[in-house]
DNA sequence: GTATTATCATGATT
DNA sequence: CAATCATGATAATA
């Protein structure tokens, strides 16, 4: 293999006996992301138009879940080349993809069955009792049970491969899947003194939530409170706390100047359940003492500093964000050229932020948020594909545009998309459902905050002051559309064309859970005709333009038809692949980097 | 090995 | 909408 970390055992704790062995045991975690492990154990059949299920669970109670024996020790993990970040970066994108496709699926599953049982069949006598089983557990144990957690035993000590400063998450399962956090409820992470080499516990990341009344966090420094002596129903402290499990690990790790990940929880309306988690870097716990909390009673309190030369916080590029959408000045006194440069033709502002020179090229060119379709391209086009639909309200899983050619619907409830596909087709125009079918994400237009600005690494870039979530919708690529005679024409005269048919078919990642069930592939699709279309965005363009490269990017493009239904000129919509927190570059796979790329963002 | 306990979660309900 | 409850999974410990 041409990638080779560095691993490196503590200093401070006895030499570590088996390093190859450690070494080939995450690569074996590692590699079953890239290989398609599944046992066959999970099955579905997806027959077309049937309310199948994606994933069918194993039975309860007939699994005998394997432990394998586990090593003792712990590792640093340290010194990546650049392919290393890139290849780990992949692999933690895969697996968080994996497990928030799963957990879309198994609740669009349970909706399915529940409004299945609301109808009224017979079949199910009498007992309502189906109780749900929560969707994030049973997308991890779903990937417990194909071994694709990564860092399953806990043992990776300091920053997780593939993990950066600032990654944001929604959900405790999800932080326990990385292993970046190994403990569902519990605050404190630690390996536990029967696993470690020298006896003691040693704790290795903490999440702090404001639950606790005695923790004081300032950020670079933080006061955190130790866990135990709690009324477990009232959150109170009820008695002492004593130096035992976490609270011994975290004095342990002083002792040996080991690092912690710090998971920092934040409230946040875009999640699913009001809370969002940020990883913040690494901390060194520099002072440790037992006080009386303000209930009274002992509680174990340990003073902790981040490690310097980190990238800025989650948590702080949060609430920067947070307060630029509300005080700009306050922020950012100078370098805003213009705070919005689509002069209200998008949903939201679109910012332009330079700081860094003089350039402010964006503001030279016609914002465009719509692109311009040749009307020989869709003009008479209504009709190919079947036309609308004629549901009178929202459409669901029987409509004739989500249900085009035996598919299934394209996204959840809040918009998500579920899969990616050669074309999504939305509900339209000629569609007879309301505005707020479900069925109509993309043709909504932006609905995050976004900013162009300038950076001296990638020229102009794209961010974000929303949290973005994985699978969301971003923006559509627009310009002019020439058909592929003009764009001959024009492409002689040297002008900036984007070909959608250069850009890598990344929306095969999205949706993809093949590690868990192979069985789950897409019904017959309908084959994509040939793109030949280029869009011009010499004079007229949008925020899109302004993307960076990047061969491990954050978005992808779908396309989706939903005003015209002429397939070889579908829209160019861009969604998530995965969480990106505010104020992160957005980037996209433009495939070939030719010389347009440059031009566009230099 | 198994049972018990603790745990700064979720989701639904009140 | 906040507080509360029920249910849940995991790992450490006994």
């Amino acid at each position: 293999m041409s990638f080779a970390p560095v691993m490196t055992p503590l200093q401070a704790l006895p030499p570590n006996p088996d390093e190859d062995a450690l070494l080939r045991e995450y690569y074996r975690l590692a590699s079953l992301y890239l290989s398609s492990a599944g046992t066959g154990a999970i099955v579905s059949a997806p027959a077309p138009g049937a309310a199948a299920p994606a994933v069918v669970q194993p039975g309860s109670g007939s699994v005998v879940k394997k432990c394998r024996p586990r090593s003792s020790e712990l590792v640093r993990v340290s010194s990546l080349g650049v392919r290393d970040q890139i290849y780990f970066r992949d692999l933690v994108r895969r697996a968080r993809i994996t497990f928030e496709c799963l957990r879309g699926l198994l609740l669009r599953d349970d909706e399915r069955a529940e409004s299945l049982g609301l109808g009224g069949v017979a079949g199910y006598g009498g007992g309502g009792d189906r109780r749900r089983v929560r969707a994030d557990l049973r997308a991890a144990a779903l990937m417990a049970d194909h071994d694709l957690w990564l860092n399953r035993d806990r043992r990776i000590v300091g920053s997780m491969p593939g993990i950066s400063v600032g990654d944001a998450f929604f959900f405790r399962m999800e932080l326990c899947v990385l292993g970046l956090h190994g403990q569902v409820q519990a605050g404190i992470d630690y390996v536990s003194a029967g696993r470690s080499a020298s006896g003691e516990p040693i704790a290795t990341s903490i999440i702090v939530s404001g639950g606790y009344e005695d923790d004081d966090d300032r950020g670079e420094v933080l006061v955190y409170t130790g866990h135990g002596g709690r009324d477990p129903n009232l959150h109170k402290q009820c008695v002492d706390q004593k130096l035992e499990g976490g609270n011994l690990a975290l004095e342990r790790s002083m002792a040996y100047g080991i690092e912690i990940r710090v998971i920092r929880a934040v409230k946040s309306r875009r999640s699913p359940v009001g809370k969002v988690y940020f990883y913040d870097g690494l901390y060194k716990v520099v002072d440790y003492w037992l006080d009386r909390g303000k209930s009274g009673f002992g509680v174990y309190k340990y003073k902790m500093l981040r490690i310097e030369g980190q990238e800025p916080m989650g948590t702080v590029n949060y609430r920067i964000a947070e307060q630029l959408k509300v005080d700009v000045f306050a922020v950012r006194p100078t370098g805003y050229l213009s705070f919005d440069i689509s002069m209200g033709r998008e949903l939201l502002p679109v910012a332009l932020y330079n700081d860094v020179d003089d350039d402010r090229d964006p503001l030279l060119f016609e914002y465009l948020a719509r692109p311009i379709f040749p009307t020989s391209a869709v003009q008479g086009k209504f009709a190919e594909g079947g036309g609308g639909c004629d549901c009178s309200e929202n459409c669901s899983i029987g409509c004739n545009c989500a249900g085009r050619k035996g598919d299934e619907f394209a996204y959840d409830k809040t918009g998500v998309l579920l899969r990616g596909k050669p074309l999504v087709y939305e509900c339209g125009p000629h569609c007879r459902c309301p505005p707020s079918c479900p069925n109509r994400v993309s043709q909504k237009g932006l609905q995050h905050r976004l900013e162009v600005f300038r950076s001296r690494e990638t020229g102009w870039g794209v961010r974000s002051l929303d949290l973005i979530k994985a699978g969301t919708f971003i923006c559509e690529f627009s310009g002019i559309v020439l058909t592929q005679q003009q764009s001959e024409i024009v492409a002689a005269n040297g002008d900036c064309l984007v070909r959608p048919n250069r850009f890598p078919l990344r929306w095969l990642d999205w949706g993809d859970i093949s590690d868990v069930n192979p069985e789950y592939v897409a019904p017959d699709y309908p084959a994509l005709s040939e793109l030949n279309f280029a869009i011009d965005v010499s004079r007229a363009r949008n925020v899109a333009c302004y993307f960076s490269h990047s061969c491990s990017p954050n978005v992808f493009v779908q396309f989706v038809l939903f005003d015209h239904y002429n397939a070889s000129y579908p829209h160019l919509m861009i969604f998530a692949m995965e969480n990106i927190p505010p104020l992160r570059e957005l980037s996209i796979d433009y495939g070939m980097v030719d010389e347009w790329v440059g031009k566009l963002t230099m």
